[in-house]
DNA sequence: TGAATTACTATACAATAGTATACTAGTATT
DNA sequence: AATACTAGTATACTATTGTATAGTAATTCA
């Protein structure tokens, strides 16, 4: 048994706050829609109606749940203006315009996951053809 | 309306490829069980029935098809031994060590906005008892 | 007065993700 | 011959997530 598993020298100290730290991340980016609504707001505060003409396929009930979670969790700030008519206006808060480092590594981790695939995928292909 | 609209400096280009790469990442360790079956094999390549004990809360039929699935992103490799009975082993792929480097990046994201948040809560209770 | 805009909410439903429980085929042990 | 271990599969269910469609209150415009 021994000589067939291998162990890895790049292990990392685990520990529960750190679980509990993924999680956090985790909810602010994963389903559906979090990240679109995310990425309107990184240039400048949007209002509900303008993320919905950037995002046509969202539906109202999607996107005030999602606000609101994202307000909950600290990512999204909402400001009430007081004018006739009221606006509403959503943006980023410190650490919803931080969360685009953890994008950035995610996109990188990814192209690189691909190139890694492909060419797997020609050296299969070149011994087969032989 | 102009001056209550802020623009942030820090926005990025952002093109289909890395929507896709930051799906195809997301895909990996979205889910309830794929990070604790990730974290399993860390260390060195598991076989199902260890996997199992470590995690003991999940089902023979997630652990199965998570492993599926991540063998099909190429995150996860399967290794069948010719022994009797025949030992199957599951370890990370290369991609699949290196998504480690995506989870730091979560881990520092997810401790910092927890400590930003419990600062605004901590001015917020001091604002209100004066 | 009637239509349009803003920022949503309500209700019902469909799709996906996850759970619970039982079962299987092959081999080895008692 | 009965039991147990290995690596799973099968079936039926519940829970969560997302969709579709309609409606609302307050205000402004023609």
């Amino acid at each position: 048994m021994s000589e067939i598993i291998t162990t890895y020298p790049e292990v990392k100290k685990c520990n529960v706050s750190y679980i509990l730290a993924v999680n956090d991340t985790l909810n602010v980016i994963s389903g559906k829609w979090k990240l679109p609504i995310i990425a309107t707001m990184l240039k400048e505060r949007q209002r509900f109606s303008e993320i919905q003409k950037q995002i046509p396929k969202i539906s109202p009930r999607m996107l005030s749940k999602e606000l609101r979670e994202l307000e909950l969790n600290g990512v999204v700030v909402r400001t009430v203006h007081n004018t006739t008519p009221v606006l509403i206006e959503y943006g980023l808060s410190g650490s919803g315009k931080k969360i685009m480092d953890v994008l950035d590594k995610m996109v990188e981790w990814g192209l690189n996951h691909r190139e890694l695939i492909l060419h797997q995928n020609a050296e299969k292909a070149g011994l087969m053809s032989h």
